[in-house]
DNA sequence: TATTGTTCTGGGAGCGCTCCCATTCCGCCG
DNA sequence: CGGCGGAATGGGAGCGCTCCCAGAACAATA
């Protein structure tokens, strides 16, 4: 192994000289700078991160709570790992996998250990029982949701609230009078998710205000709930003419459900979803939405970690505002 | 900070001593050991991973390369991601979480630096650009996936050429004397993806050996394309009875598409697959099918580089032999 | 010329561990 | 009684780096 001492050697400079040209943090002239690099280069230095964290008292690692278990949707997981990784590496920070299933303090265990110098928790509930005990890390916590009490962490989100306004606000916008809210399973209510919950309040807000008819309709996954949950829906004497879908896992069966029943969208019906960008462009029928914004909600995270690791910064609380586009599938009436 | 130092002191012993009952490399009385641990719990010692690798020239850490691009299967890829986690933790092994497309070279930059004692490398492809690069990794590296030129490396991988093999002869040995495939989007093949090729060779070579008359549909996601390709397969000419599909993507809206077309499975065709269990189970359609086993395999992998960790274990390749349930899907014609 | 400021570099302590090299204290044998 | 083997523990060098504390060289100013 090359160590800074035979770098150092090589280049004729001493060991901080070979430091200092590596971290930047003081001036070197131009000609030993280059006669530095040209020895790391020769001799294939690379610096020893386990010697570095210990010097310095910086990991450069991140924590990632990310959920594994299946049921949860992974392809909107991994856009945020995705976007979670490329943003964290732009900070020239790795990230350290840690799993929900795992149990909490994990989280705990690899910051006590200067593992990591931060942690981002992924799907974060209403009522999470992991709160108490990130309150307890002595680390950055950044969380992406946002529990009841936050108190002291940082949390990134999208509206959910404003977004379940936002689509109900534009079917009545369309002159729908009467439009139901295709939701998640009802465990997901009941396990007191926050988005969901958020959503649904906005929702139930804005019919409210522009005394429209609704209905709410938690759905399973599969085919046949999805068909029972639509003949609730279109039931005669609903007269539904507009959708609200919150569950993306069902979209695509609800759909070929709809063109089954040779129901059009949006001639009969108008369907309006919350997914992201590329699900909805993808579906048999092209869904106006609004977006899943994973990728923005990722990097955001990272950005808050490194403000509260560079600077003093204190925790803070983000709501990203929704993003509505177009696509069609929504008709006036 | 608690350091092992303050603990010794605590504890009335000196600093190997407690190193020594942590590590457990050398016999310590019971009493010692007793008073030891209780020191450490009383004051709260955590060890100081930065400090005990470079010490040790040990991280604790394990590399792991995902495809985090969507279009990949999401769903399977974290199943082997859990499986991997849960197991390196089994072995007091943390994962830093690498990513496929920041490119090559990341497998080397976290080993040169130490920051990881291995690598495992998943969604290798047949002639991965990757492998020379990884060949210079001076650490375990195991893939998941079997490359054409696999020298020097681990390899870990479900027997894709039996798979394809056992699923026409099932459908043989059930009397039908033509038969389909449906496999991943042209792009796969083109791309060489190992297992693609491998199970379409076995199922070439099955069919050829018991004189089936066998056509081939690379098939892209999508309503659309599912829809066209079962034209293709259920021309009138063709008399198609039994279908082989490799393409979890479109299972769900394969089915439906039959349902809408009035024909039954297995009444009208039967039909085998290759994907998870849990996918197999909660289609509309309960299918028979070849199980990926992504849980072993992630078990498999991390096993392989315990192995190659602790013995100097030379590179190894292992494929797993295909499991066949029966779900009722197929039946004799 | 002496002083002060500026720019660049060197020396090396110390970060918290691991593990090699002792040392101490037994009981037991010859 | 001396010597010896085994069991339990202590001491501390060294892992590769960072960053504080100086010092050298030179230019500008008094």
């Amino acid at each position: 192994m090359i160590t800074i001492k035979e770098v150092a050697r090589h280049a004729g400079v001493s060991m901080s000289t070979v430091s200092y040209v590596l971290s930047g943090k003081r001036t070197i002239s131009e000609e030993t700078k280059r006669r530095v690099e040209q020895s790391i280069v020769t001799l294939g230095y690379h610096p020893n991160a386990g010697a570095r964290a210990l010097a310095s008292n910086r990991s450069q690692v991140l924590g990632l709570v990310v959920p594994l278990r299946s049921g949860v949707n992974m392809p909107v997981i991994m856009q945020f790992v995705a976007s979670i990784v490329a943003s964290a590496r732009e900070h020239d920070y790795d990230v350290l996998l840690l799993t929900k299933e795992a149990g909490p303090g994990e989280a705990h265990r690899v910051t006590a250990r200067s593992m990591t110098d931060a942690v981002i928790v992924m799907d974060v509930e209403s009522d999470d029982p992991r709160i108490p005990e990130l309150r307890t890390v002595d680390a950055p916590v950044v969380l992406l949701g946002m529990p009841d009490d936050h108190e002291g962490l940082s949390c990134v989100d999208l509206d959910f609230a404003t977004a379940g306004r936002q689509m109900a606000g534009h079917l009545a916008d369309l002159g729908h009078h009467s439009i139901a809210l295709i939701g998640s399973p009802p465990a997901v209510y009941e396990r007191g998710t926050s988005y969901a919950a958020r959503l649904l309040a906005g929702f139930r807000g804005e019919t409210t205000k522009r005394s429209l008819q609704a209905s709410v309709h938690p759905c399973e996954p599969g085919y046949d709930s999805v068909a029972a949950c639509l003949d609730e829906v279109l039931a005669p004497g609903r007269g539904t003419t507009g959708l609200v879908v919150h569950n993306e896992a069902i979209l695509g069966t609800l759909l070929l459900e709809l063109r089954r029943r040779s129901l059009d969208v949006p001639g009969d019906l108008s369907v309006i979803t919350l997914c992201p960008d590329d699900v909805a462009e993808n579906l048999p029928v092209p869904l106006t939405s609004i977006a899943v914004p994973a990728q923005e909600l990722g990097t955001i995270a990272v950005e808050m970690v490194m403000a509260r690791l560079t600077q003093e910064h204190a925790p803070e609380v983000r709501l990203l505002q929704p993003r509505l586009t177009d696509r069609g599938s929504t008709a006036a009436h």
